[in-house]
DNA sequence: ATGATTTCCTGTAGGC
DNA sequence: TGCCTACAGGAAATCA
């Protein structure tokens, strides 16, 4: 499921092929697929993007003409630039037609659990999931996550899952994380240690590093802008690898639930 | 206020 | 082989 380093994957391929380019015209395919800013399609008028921002796992692309569109592609969503002319699929919510023969940009989500919305004149500012997105982990000093972390009774699985607090986290890398850092998922947030919180930062900040140096994880439904998929999946230590060797030590990796959520870790080097 | 649980949705894996 | 059920999960809503 596209995560933080898959966003910045094809957000970076966005800026590459798409930015000066106009958006045209926007097809809504589905118009039950968008969560703000129905409205404001009539009024839109085409603009130039001017820049491609990422925040957490949102996408936000700035136009000219003064709209923003914000994109979330949830779970089993796909950003993908295709020629123009061509329709998509039933799963194809929207299309972005860009001028200068540069093609289209589809939006496809069979789950639809993403997000396409349309802003206008700084309106996405006042929007409640972008505006309480928590801290960009990259710059996450361990100090910040320790105040963070202060007084939190559930179990830090829950806590990397919640956008509120680290912004781009999702299943795959709190998982991945957790089992750098050597900590336990159940372990009570506030719990931590300042070696663990040390620990768990740099744990962060290097497999997310790391994943998007490989273009993501497509482990399901995950594609780059231009279809193909990326290899993080080959190097994956825990996650949905239960019952295999732990990379480090060779224990079993274990599978329980937290949160509602798959969790994969190391029975004996997480503690 | 905080944390836990449920809801949305559909393709796919697993069981019989 | 084919059918059916259960499961996967991001984030908002709801519940305790």
């Amino acid at each position: 499921m596209p995560e933080l380093p898959e966003v910045e994957t094809v957000c970076r391929a966005l800026r590459r092929l798409a930015m000066g380019a106009d958006v045209t015209r926007i097809a809504h395919l589905r118009e039950d697929y968008a969560a703000a800013g129905y409205e404001l399609l009539p009024r839109f008028r085409p603009g130039a993007i001017g820049d491609v921002e990422r925040r957490g796992k949102f996408f936000a692309l700035h136009l000219s003409s003064g709209f923003t569109l914000l994109l979330h592609l949830g779970m089993s969503g796909r950003l993908l630039m295709m020629p123009s002319g061509d329709p998509g699929d039933g799963h194809t919510h929207a299309r972005l037609e860009l001028g200068g023969g540069r093609g289209s940009l589809h939006l496809r989500d069979p789950r639809r659990f993403g997000l396409f919305a349309l802003f206008e004149n700084g309106g996405l500012a006042e929007y409640p999931s972008w505006r309480n997105l928590g801290i960009d982990p990259f710059a996450m000093k361990p100090s910040m996550l320790a105040a963070m972390l202060e007084g939190r009774r559930k179990p830090v699985k829950n806590f990397l899952l919640d956008q509120r607090f680290i912004a781009g986290l999702g299943n795959i890398y709190a998982d991945e994380s957790l089992h750098r850092a050597k900590i336990h998922p159940g372990r009570e947030a506030g719990s931590l240690g300042p070696a663990e919180i040390k620990r768990l930062c740099r744990g962060i900040r290097e497999v997310l590093n790391a994943a998007i140096e490989s273009g993501g994880t497509s482990t399901s439904d995950y594609r780059k802008l231009d279809g193909t998929l990326g290899s993080f999946q080959n190097v994956l230590r825990v996650y949905k690898r239960h019952g295999l060797p732990c990379p480090r030590c060779g224990t079993e990796v274990a599978r329980t639930v937290f949160s509602a959520r798959g969790t994969h870790f190391c029975p004996k080097c997480q503690v």
